[in-house]
RNA sequence: GGGGGUUUAGCUCAGCUGGUUCAGAGCAUCUGCCUUACAAGCAGAGGGUCGGCGGUUCGAACCCGUCAACCCCCA
């Protein structure tokens, strides 16, 4: 059989993802293996895959495949978020693009192009997963707005409101005046950004007087209703009780006190405006003071406001400079840099506005999910999370989830007059409620009008869990009852307050138990100067590219290799690169045993059954460490343990070790060791690259129809020989030290050597010298008792070796070394004499501890007395 | 302004309960090799005052205090 010696990705990951398909491996229903539940945190509906995703969904297909592996019942669920604002805007754009306004469409006309556009492009991003390889049981899909989805979020929304836990209140909200919508806190994005501050006088009434305000904002001043100053301010104390006039409007406030107001500020003296700012909606609160608002829902001025009227805030400003420096009310300008809040979908500025929305009473919802985190029945990794998950459910406020938009859940309340509704899962009820309500039995369904509001997505994916399996609409259906709890949530550390600790909530609430065992926080995906990866910035690779490229085996490598729990992934083409070259090594080795031939008649070298079984204890040594790693979640370790036991254990050693040479056949019990260890490794590394495994698995032996490596068991961890392993890693060294002597003294690799020891051959692990031996290409072994004259030496540990060469000892070199040797030895040796001649060491150190420094003090004795005869051999010539 | 986090090799990070010859890994760098599986490779090498200072301890990269720098979240 002629292989490339290159791996082409392209075909494999086509073929095999098929086979996997066709043959239903990723499919999971309930049956009486132990279930490990993983729910894709859902992208938007019409997004496009991103770097951020492919790191995400590659953890959870590691984690998958890891567990089907192991035996288990494993069921991934994908699905996609309807993203309301983020649609809806995008939707918006291309209606603007043809030419059609929003506003002069229906609410149904809208969606209906909204639905068209999400089934257009709804579902491209899980396509992409599929060349990611991951392993989703594709039967299950879901969106959040689909029908059982949809109905899932009316009953809860429904129930939340008859257990009292939503109310509707106006309350100064985040508004966004581009998408004219209510964003939450965690939506808005502040940044520094220059901007000016306004010193305006306002005139006392019934004095000359006047008071200065400083002021960033002179268009709002339209809607101040007091000026405020601090109660221990000596400057202002005169005007206790006194009223005074709003420039530009004239109208009359009154002048209060507030301890809020910052004497150091400005002037010290605040104009108070409720409508508009969150301290000053405060103050207003408890000093009683009206609201004004003088803005319109897309940031224009309103009617309220008595001048400027319809102008956009902005312009509203420069004609509020003009105006007060015309009636000389303005008194002088300063720069400052002040915090500006933008919205995170639109970039448009905040406005902080009142307004009527809707909300969720948190603090009591919050409780359980608070405790299942500190008690540690949820655990977030890595740990250092955990604080800042405390410190936000301790202080968590109250959950503003109305939203102006059409694209979402339609808040199910109806109106049977202006202020007045009842809430209830669909119209009939509805009916049905306000009739019962009301006493009027004669009111009829066109008297009713709905809420107009849409729910806040998270409002929807906060149940994801749940709804996965239908839970809210059939709670004790058979999935549910068996998948859920999940047991690991892969997501990014900025959303662990929005939808993580929201998901803990709802899975206390609704089905008493936590949602999932194991929440991972990757990090963010970066550029090479730290910048966070974005389509704005054109720093971002396009991951079909990138798979395309480097196969997506080696780019499911690359984002592993470097991106532990928590910390960023700085990206650079060099990641999937080295997972490139990895899958080329594995693929090279699978090539080299696939060119031997095999001899039936020819026994097995020594050194082959020593490596052999060698080889089995490291991997089992490696399988118990990737399996802790994988319990505590370090999956790069994980990665990392598997890539060296591959490429520096078993390529590096075991096959140069066994390999016949050249054209010559290898034996049969040899060949079919290595057949079993590679098959084993395969298993090992499936999980990370899924699709060169499968390939190399089904063509290394002929396999039948419907098997697959991905259902295929995992390597068990079970005990390992430390000390075969340990001399092995010391016949390591003598490998190496010969080498080095060949590479220092210029002896091709096909000059034979001759080794000798100098140690009693029966205190000596003679255990490995055949691979010595063969490596080292040497003539031959033998055991001396004394020092040899006309040969390098060299020691490893605490041996000496000789390979005798006429003429070419370097003496003064070899002093050299080993005077260095012996004055580390030396200095080394008195510090573990100092310690065990520390009478409080000796009382207060553990007994295994006071053992290893005894062995440290013997070793290093017998090594420096051995250095020393050494030197005085040399010297002595 | 409030809270949290980070600081270990050129880069990205491990270092688990304070105790192995503990100062590590991968990548990068440098040197030498196209040695018939792999140059997407092989054989070697160099590189760190564990952010600074002070303390606790028989013993500190690890615990405590303090200062500094950087990052994130919230207002």
């Amino acid at each position: 059989m002629e292989i490339p010696s290159k791996f082409e990705p392209g075909k494999a990951e086509s073929r095999w993802y098929k086979y996997w398909m066709d043959n239903g491996f990723f499919k999971s229903t309930p049956d009486e293996r132990e279930p490990y539940t993983i729910v894709i945190p859902p992208p938007n509906v019409t997004g496009v895959l991103h770097m951020g995703h492919m790191l995400n969904n590659t953890i959870q297909d590691v984690l998958v495949r890891r567990a089907r592996m192991l035996g288990k019942n494993a069921c991934w669920v994908p699905g996609t978020d309807h993203a309301s604002i983020a649609t809806e805007a995008k939707v918006v754009a291309k209606l603007k693009a043809e030419g059609i306004e929003k506003r002069d469409l229906t609410r149904e006309e809208f969606l209906e192009h909204a639905w068209a556009w999400t089934n257009k492009h709804g579902g491209i991003i899980l396509e992409q997963l599929k060349r990611l390889g991951a392993s989703c049981d594709w039967g299950r899909t879901l969106f959040t707005m689909d029908e059982k989805r949809y109905d899932s979020v009316i009953k809860v929304f429904v129930d939340l409101f008859n257990k009292g836990l939503i109310y509707r209140g106006v309350r100064m909200v985040n508004w966004d005046p581009q998408a004219m919508t209510a964003v939450s806190d965690e939506e808005v994005n502040y940044t520094d950004e220059k901007s000016k501050l306004y010193y305006v006088r306002y005139k006392i009434v019934g004095e000359d007087g006047s008071v200065m305000v400083a002021t960033t904002r002179p268009e709002t001043i339209l809607g101040d209703t007091a000026v405020c100053a601090n109660p221990d301010d000596v400057r202002y104390q005169h005007l206790k009780g006194k009223m005074v006039i709003v420039p530009m409007t004239n109208r009359e406030v009154p002048f209060i006190f507030d301890s809020y107001v910052d004497p150091e500020f400005g002037t010290g003296c605040l104009k108070i405006t409720p409508a508009h700012d969150i301290n000053d909606y405060e103050i207003g609160l408890r000093h009683k003071l009206p609201t004004i608002d003088v803005f319109n829902d897309d940031g224009t001025i309103s009617e309220r406001a008595g001048m400027f009227i319809g102008v956009d805030r902005f312009k509203a400003k420069d004609l509020a400079e003009k105006e007060l420096q015309r009636t000389g009310n303005l008194v002088k300008v300063e720069n400052y840099d002040n915090k500006i809040g933008r919205s995170e979908r639109t970039n448009a500025v905040i406005e902080p506005r009142l307004s009527m929305q809707w909300f969720v009473k948190m603090k009591d919802l919050s409780v359980p999910a608070l405790d299942a985190v500190m008690n540690d029945d949820v655990l977030i990794h890595p740990a250092k999370f955990k604080n800042l998950y405390r410190h936000w459910m301790e202080n968590v406020r109250d959950w503003c989830i109305s939203r102006q938009l059409y694209w979402g859940h339609r808040i199910p309340a109806w109106y049977y007059n202006n202020t007045e509704f009842v809430v209830a899962e669909n119209v009939t009820q509805a009916l049905e409620l306000a009739r019962e309500t009301t006493g009027n039995s004669s009111l009829m369904e066109k008297d009713l009008r709905q809420e107009e509001d849409v729910m806040d997505t998270w409002f929807s994916s906060w149940l994801w869990p749940i709804v996965a399996f239908d839970g809210i609409n059939n709670p004790d259906n058979t999935d549910i009852k068996y998948y859920y709890p999940t047991n690991d949530l892969i997501t990014a550390p900025e959303i662990l307050f929005f939808w993580v600790a929201r998901m803990i909530i709802a899975g206390y609430e609704y089905r008493g138990q936590k949602p999932f065992t194991n929440v991972y926080l990757t990090g963010l995906v970066r550029d090479q100067q730290r910048r966070k990866m974005s389509k704005s910035l054109g720093n971002s690779p396009e991951p079909i590219d990138l798979i395309e490229k480097y196969g997506a085996d080696g780019v499911r490598v690359g984002m592993l290799l470097c991106s532990p729990a928590g910390n960023d992934l700085l990206y650079e083409d060099s990641l999937p690169e080295q997972g490139r070259n990895f899958a080329n090594k594995i693929w090279n080795a699978f090539r080299l045993v696939m060119s031997w031939e095999i001899d039936e008649t020819i026994g097995q070298p020594e050194s082959s059954s020593v490596t052999v079984k060698w080889m089995e204890e490291i991997m089992n040594k490696s399988v118990s460490e990737i399996d802790l790693n994988f319990n505590k979640f370090r999956i790069s370790e994980a990665l990392m343990t598997t890539y060296k036991l591959f490429w520096d254990e078993f390529s590096g050693w075991y096959l140069e070790v066994i390999k016949p040479s050249y054209q010559k056949p290898i034996d049969r019990v040899t060949y079919d060791a290595t057949i079993e260890i590679f098959d084993k490794l395969l298993k090992v590394i499936h999980p990370f690259m899924p699709f060169i495994t499968e390939e190399i698995w089904q063509y290394m032996i002929s396999r039948i129809d419907g098997e697959s490596i991905m259902v295929a068991r995992m390597p068990e961890a079970v005990n390992f020989d430390k000390k075969l392993i340990e001399s092995f890693e010391s016949v390591k060294e003598t490998i190496s030290a010969i080498r080095t002597v060949r590479k220092s003294k210029e002896i091709p690799m096909k000059e034979k050597l001759d080794l000798l020891i100098r140690s009693d051959k029966d205190n000596f692990d003679t255990e490995f010298l055949s691979v010595i031996s063969k490596l080292c290409n040497l003539s031959g072994i033998s055991f001396v008792s004394e020092k040899q004259e006309g040969a390098v030496a060299f020691m490893v540990r605490t041996t000496e070796y000789f390979i005798p060469l006429a003429g070419t000892q370097d003496v003064e070199g070899e002093i050299v070394k080993l005077e260095e040797g012996l004055v580390y030895n030396k200095g080394f040796l008195d510090s573990v004499m100092k310690k065990l001649a520390n009478e409080r060491f000796v009382q207060n150190a553990p007994a295994n501890v006071l053992e290893m420094e005894r062995k440290k003090k013997s070793d290093a004795e017998s090594k420096i007395k051995s250095l020393e005869e050494r030197l005085d051999e040399l010297k002595s010539l």
